[in-house]
DNA sequence: GATGAATGAGTCTTCATTCAT
DNA sequence: TATGAATGAAGACTCATTCAT
């Protein structure tokens, strides 16, 4: 029989960096970024300082990881579920659900992010979501689903609207999110509807 | 002997403080909350450390300034442009476009005033905008002037929309700010409008 | 009357500098370079570790100004000495003696310097002393002052020797540093004599 | 069953005890001994931390076996040397040349001990190389083979020309070490000489 | 009014050492 | 025998704040 051994310790070390990612996410969004100490991270995750810096070798790069994996994930979560749709119409509809949904099961990790980009220049994805959603809205004129509207300016909207919420499920945990989403697809199915 | 003149001293003073208000705010915007520091602020505004001590006792006093200062200033150059509106969708229009109209005159101001926010526990208007909003957009409906949707949910939206502006704006000076204001007015009136 | 101001503010923080960079030649010297903290020097010099910082913005910058005084104030004692001197013969003794009178009373400082330049990466004269000395050995076997030997050689002793005589110095205060001079001064003396 | 040869683990222990030395002489060397930290160590030696540790149970004991080698491997070579030396003059001549020769193939870890006693208060000969060096130049004197001089002067010179070689010649491998062994044994034989 | 000087708490990070495996 | 994990102490440096001038 063979060991074990090395899956399981490789498991247990990245057991220990998501407990101190958690712990990350917790101190920013209860405490903001400024206050988000490596000190304060490390007594969160009750383990010492020292134990933070072993697994991320410097504050950098744990924040790195937590802007990272939020991306991906959240781009993992969505894509399929747009790809699926046909009409620009769906797809928007698509967008919006999946993106609220992916944000309601993840806020803390998402509001999280949107504080520590604010706060580093090193991250910025240069305007790219909001590009992607423009050539949505574009499409969508162009095949004549969509009526007379600045798609960019709907595009720069529809992503403050998104990236707004995820402050506030955090802060309204009360918040019927699948209603919220479907509300929020109402408003711009009918900002965007060709009404001839 | 002439007279000391205690006000000229006085608005020296203040003029001396507006200065001091300047730098942290673009501090804060080219550089981050977390590097906002006194001696980043002094070194912006020219003075020494001393002086921004001398003029602000606390860091914190400076901070709740900047934000002060924006709230009343922003109500006050909306509220006039509201009230003389009648209807609720013209006061909607006059909502949205006196407030991106402030803020794109105070962008800088507004992007610092969000990220003392977001770092700071004692600052939180409590959604008092988001109700006053709401209200607005429940008025509406019960006049027939707005369609059938979400008022809290619109509420939300539109504050995201136009909080996500100031930010947006400031990243973006290129952006014609009045034709954004127009679409943006555009967008929330189709989505709030009663089509029979 | 003028007031004094400018000067005595400048005088007393080049006292409280100067005072900081004793601290800190003290503790090199007596406990070793990789002791000499900022807070072990702080505490030699009865100040608190911010103090060091406020007067030396880095640790480096203190180290660098140790190391360049000691430098210029050597070069400006055993220059004019030196040059003095008509024959290479009596160079070499004014050379001897001048550079081992300013040790004898720059032992602290000149110990504290070496072991510095051991230490960093930074500071290398890249043996700009050695050349000047080799200099004067290959003068004086031109004039035929000297015998033959090899004046590379010759200089990278003497410079070890006079090196070396820094810590010798430091460690046996009871050395009478005169006589000391003298019998090195003979000792080359006789190397490099013309024993026609 | 086989025997577990317990020479043999011993060997292989001192096998990787060595490889540890050697790796932390060549860091002391390259990078200072301030940069020398066990996990720089323990990367140059291409083992794990927890290796360097299990060996030399403390990074004090690994700096004292790096000197305590040094000295007893240095004096094993140059006894027989000096002791086939019949005359003051040739032992004088033998502890030169044998002393160089041996730096010359141990610079780096010459180097290394240098650095290590600067840094560390432990490990001082007290003086016991220029005693014995001072011992030999006396018995040259009273035997008439040496001419008038300082014995502990010339005895220090000595001690530092030597040292300071083992920095030089680690800085400047393309030294020819058996002429400069030459050179300063010929300088010293001249100014020991008894020039009547 | 304004500022240079000083300080202690707190920041990120490195390090030697311990321990379970 | 070797190592990954963990830790507390100490490192350089930053910061808000106080105070004398």
């Amino acid at each position: 029989m063979r060991s074990k051994r090395p899956a399981e310790q490789t498991r247990i070390q990245q057991v220990r960096r998501q407990d101190i990612i958690e712990a990350a996410i917790t101190v920013i969004n209860t405490q903001g970024y400024a206050a988000a100490s490596i000190m304060a991270i490390a007594k969160e995750a009750k383990v010492s300082k020292g134990t933070v810096m072993y697994h991320f070798s410097t504050k950098e790069e744990l924040m790195a990881v937590i802007i990272q994996t939020a991306y991906s994930e959240g781009a993992a979560y969505m894509k399929p579920r747009i790809d699926a749709a046909t009409t620009m119409s769906d797809k928007l509809e698509a967008y919006i659900t999946s993106n609220i949904a992916y944000l309601a099961e993840h806020a803390r990790q998402i509001a999280a992010v949107h504080q520590v980009m604010l706060n580093t220049t090193a991250y910025d994805d240069g305007g790219d979501a909001i590009q992607r959603l423009e050539l949505l809205f574009l499409k969508g004129r162009l095949d004549g689903e969509f009526g007379d509207f600045d798609a960019k300016v709907m595009a720069i909207a529809l992503r403050h609207v998104i990236d707004g919420a995820s402050f506030y499920i955090l802060q309204h945990p009360e918040l019927d999110t699948d209603a919220y989403a479907a509300s929020i697809s109402q408003l711009f199915k009918r900002a965007t509807a060709n009404i001839t």
